[in-house]
DNA sequence: TCGTAGCTTTACCAATTGGTCAAAAAGCGA
DNA sequence: TCGCTTTTTGACCAATTGGTAAAGCTACGA
């Protein structure tokens, strides 16, 4: 018995796991943790309640692995923005992967938001070590960009605050946004928001 | 017994009353709604659950009612938007408005994101009577003035969005904004929303 | 000062919560 | 098919939940 060998997960235990975890996504997204149950999710999951204790020690447990993993495919779009690339074109594609994903993966950003809202008690420690790193640095190259004069001057950090607040508006205020907007707000987000950015960010040539 | 006179509050129900609307502000804020418990709100409160229960008839009444309250403040920087004054002025001490709400009532603001996160099970009603019509006459008032040229054009409610989202941002992703700031966010943010406003809704003379 | 209306508390529900346990059932390699 | 591991379930538990009932306390006008 080789002490390290964690064994690797049998096709129910992949099934399961996945299929307990997106119907965790959906109660936990809709109710925030404390409100969330065990027995929504288990009848989520079509599983019993034991059963979902058998693939996960806990409600927390759930929560967390959830959380993590969400991590990952939040800061993706921003890893992505490269540095060498031309700065318009990167940051207006980062807004629009950004509104992709409000599109996509509006319980993800559900999740988030109420996480955050609630004081991240379960997430601070990823925010400071995964997210403030990749958040400082990105910040630099857009202060690069902008004393280059590629960019209109503004501040980084604030500018990046309006990214993720404009863009994750369109997932996590849906329910507002479905009673004032008339035809299909995507459509007229993913034009306005190319708009703004582009007014915001365009060097006046004097 | 005249049957209309709902006799006016002593002035124990008055202090009571708020004492538990105020506690209940921090606890529904925080947790959100299947979150909150009584207890909670009660310890609060400095009183008993039973007392609690003495002057609302359940948690969901205390729910309501704070809700109610909170539109006419939510409102209320909106209505202020004077449809005959000077437009450019106007958008921007609307967002100035709206930002020292997020400083100054940030329960609130969470509050509120919270029940939209939801699904807003319990405020459709009021958005749809209260914010709805007025959200839909100022946007006509915006929309007058680009056509004026005295704004750049662009579309109203995308517009409005977009400052709904920049500014309460500050109140609801504090906790993700602290660990990512370095000095005073919300100095900051007034200067940075200033300019952004500004250079979004400029009108260029071709 | 005394009575009564208004306020508060103690004691108590029934339902729901996260979680346990042992036994039953289902997979599955040989 | 056998035997063993993995998976699933039903019964159960202590703590917490929103809420109730009735008795006790307090303020205050007559």
């Amino acid at each position: 018995m080789p002490d390290g060998a964690p064994k690797k997960p049998s096709r129910i235990q992949m099934r399961n796991r996945s299929l307990i975890l997106d119907a965790a996504l959906d109660v936990f997204s809709a109710h925030g943790y404390r409100g969330a149950t065990l027995d929504q999710i288990a009848e989520a999951a079509g599983l019993s309640k034991p059963n979902i204790l058998y693939y996960f020690a806990g409600k927390e447990e759930i929560h967390v692995t959830l959380l993590s993993q969400l991590m990952e495919t939040w800061l993706d779009p921003l890893v992505e923005m490269d540095a060498d690339g031309d700065p318009m074109s990167e940051l207006l594609a980062y807004v629009q992967r950004k509104l992709d994903m409000s599109r996509d993966l509006p319980r993800e950003s559900r999740l988030f938001a109420v996480e955050i809202l609630q004081g991240a008690p379960r997430m601070l420690p990823h925010l400071q070590t995964d997210l403030k790193p990749l958040f400082d640095d990105k910040c630099a190259v857009i202060q690069g960009w902008m004393e280059a004069g590629k960019l209109a001057q503004i501040d980084p950090r604030h500018l990046m605050f309006t990214i993720w607040s404009t863009t994750q508006h369109y997932a996590d205020f849906d329910a507002q946004i479905q009673i004032l907007s008339g035809d299909d707000p995507m459509q007229g987000a993913r034009l306005h928001l190319e708009t703004l950015f582009r007014r915001l960010l365009t060097p006046q040539t004097s």
